[in-house]
DNA sequence: GGATGTGAAAATCTTCACAGCT
DNA sequence: AGCTGTGAAGATTTTCACATCC
């Protein structure tokens, strides 16, 4: 298959949330303008991103909801559950386990690990905060494909290198650092800082057109 | 001036952060290499990135490390403070105030709004919980510019209309919807769900070369 | 009639490659 | 000799526009 771009699977996301907000009000079908309109894009763009997997409307009609969501889901992937390590067990790492969404869509949560005394041993939501020294030999035992990564950035690499290392293969991060997987690896990077300073060159340089995101 | 692609201005954001690590380290000029393979890009990239904006290196020897810190600090807009409010007083706004490159960096957290009555009143951090009935009145007064939306998606496109009518120019969200904003508003959207959804999708179809992000 | 699916065109972004300065 | 700055080439992504089918 064709290599697809990021920005697609991104915009597929988005589509299969709006899809299965659509699905339970017992809408039908829904046309790439109307999901367009929703998603903040173009209907020539849903349908192209649709296209690199199937053929999934009718012409006139538009799209069944109900079954493009599922197509969705399994295209995502989502059709399975996904064990998740967090590593660092601060406020972003709560902050994702709060999220109802993560669950939802079988993102499971099978241990959270820090290397601060305070922390270890103690409760944090239904789960109780590991030591990382057991970090490694966990994971391989859970087989736990996905870690996200919410630690200071100083050891980052090295903790991601262990990750790896266990048998990790995909890695969202938070930590406002570089880092390098080999190219088995998936990693995404959440950087707050890279986030505002955009803002403030926008507001510095007052450009024209910033728009949706 | 042309315009600035977003993925520019984000690498600007990394050449920045290395760039003050070199400061730190006393050491005096950079070559568009080296800072490539610090941020995982490549060095003709790091050119083009910086030429858009002046001829700052030196042929044969590279960039003076510490003036094209200041540079790009200007042309980010972080000589300045940026007043920010943040609205959701939850786990994600204080992973945000407690991460020190906020502060370090310029922006200064004028106020914490939220609609729940237990928390309004109380502390948090250094600061206390405002009631989100005050949040327009108070940017006005403040003119604070960037607001930072921390709350579940039910609400979030009333809030931010709110925002804007406040005078806010800038959102940085991580409310997991769909927002509009009119083309003189910055919009950067963080969905945790999309990220964890596009490493299921790269797990699911096992994508070669996924590399550095 | 109405909306999809898709080649082709346009726009955008990255890489190349080399002239030109230090 | 070494490394920048940049026009041109290449690659990727988005948009157009229309033939095709329900």
């Amino acid at each position: 298959m064709k290599r697809i771009a990021d920005s697609t699977v991104r915009r597929l996301s988005t589509y299969l949330r709006y899809l299965e907000d659509l699905d339970t009000k017992g809408q039908q079908t829904a046309s790439s303008d109307e999901l367009a309109h929703l998603c903040g894009t173009t209907s020539a763009q849903v349908r192209k991103d649709l296209s690199f997997f199937g053929s999934f409307g009718k012409r006139g009609l538009g799209y069944p909801v109900h079954e493009l969501t599922a197509h969705l889901r399994e295209i995502l992937g989502l059709e399975r559950e996904w064990k998740v390590v967090i590593v660092g067990a601060g406020k972003i790492g709560a902050a994702l386990a709060n999220y109802r969404g993560f669950r939802q869509r079988g993102f499971r949560i099978v241990g959270v690990y820090d290397n601060d005394p305070n922390k270890i041993g103690k409760p944090w939501g239904e789960a109780i905060v590991h030591d990382m020294a057991d970090l490694a030999s966990d994971i391989r035992r859970e087989e736990a494909p996905i870690a996200v990564l919410a630690i200071p950035s100083d050891d980052a690499q090295a903790v991601v290198n262990e990750l790896i290392g266990a048998g990790v293969r995909a890695i969202l991060s938070f930590a406002p650092a570089q880092i390098t997987v080999p190219p088995h690896v998936s990693l995404k990077s959440v950087n707050m800082a890279i986030e505002l300073e955009g803002l403030s060159f926008a507001l510095t340089n007052a450009l024209p057109s910033q728009g949706v995101a």
